[in-house]
DNA sequence: TTTCTTGCAAAGTCTTTGCAAGGTG
DNA sequence: CACCTTGCAAAGACTTTGCAAGAAA
């Protein structure tokens, strides 16, 4: 519970930038809360903020969650669907997920394996580069895919 | 050499399908082969063909790109920085090589280890994914910009 | 009260599509 | 000759920006 972000957590940090805790963004803060497992793009979550807060415009959702990446509250992933999604970020699993993603519906989950570390220290000697951070993606078919439901 | 396609097995291989080989589509093909370590954009593709076409039009390239990675001599890349890119499809390097990205200059180079077919196979055992292709890219920062040679 | 934010709409990007003219097999 | 392709321009999809009104500290 309390490794995820507050709205009152929220709040001192934006404070401390000299930014504001708005109903907006304590109403975006709470719909990615309340959908953590799910990798929402900004129109996802317009859709869903707007249920609470009809008035909210997209551009604030635009100008919000960049904001809250800024901030560490959330991750970009990019699923090469030309979609920017965002997840809640936690920092215990920071580098340690991956995402499994199905061609057939779409279905994504994550996994929590890694074992990129070594490979990482062995990329740094052979080659020079600095390994700070990594994206990994696996493309397959889910489960249930698999069990010749293909419903389109 | 012989591993790379050349426009006679391009036009082999589009005549198989029914499409044809166009001196647009040749000259998108050279641009290709000669920038086969970068990883261009359609827009970068676009400036390059034009230089030795200069009546071709952008909506060529954006129709030629995808035919040619459906053909399979393009892999679509993705970098995060919100465009697509391609680079050419080495069957023999193909799920084996991965990116390392400079967070600091943008620099793209590659690696061509690969370690992922136990995890892969982990994976399915584990969460009944099928895992059938993935992506893997790391970040950080490059030689040059290690060596506090910080140009914007 | 000051400064940050918002919603709206317009403008920007990158990409796709419709269509008639033109080229390839 | 039939069908695929092209270039242009318009249309789309997603995202950003300008601005005056409004809200938070």
């Amino acid at each position: 519970m309390s490794q995820n972000k507050s709205a009152y957590e929220l709040k001192e940090q934006l404070n401390t930038v000299g930014y504001k805790l708005t109903p907006q963004r304590k109403a975006i803060l709470d719909i990615l809360l309340e959908n953590q497992c799910k990798h929402l793009t900004c129109e996802d979550i317009y859709t869903l903020v707007r249920a609470k807060m009809p008035s909210i415009g997209i551009a604030t959702v635009y100008r919000t969650l960049p904001l809250f990446e800024k901030m560490g509250y959330l991750n970009r992933v990019h699923l090469d669907d030309g979609y920017v999604r965002y997840e809640v970020c936690d920092n215990k699993e920071a580098h340690s997920h991956h995402h499994l993603i199905c061609t057939q519906c779409g279905a994504l989950s994550e996994i929590q394996v890694d074992m990129l570390e070594e490979l990482e220290k062995q990329i740094q000697t052979t080659t020079g580069f600095m390994v700070t951070d990594h994206s990994v993606k696996f493309y397959g078919l889910c489960k249930n895919c698999q069990s010749g439901d293909t419903k389109p």
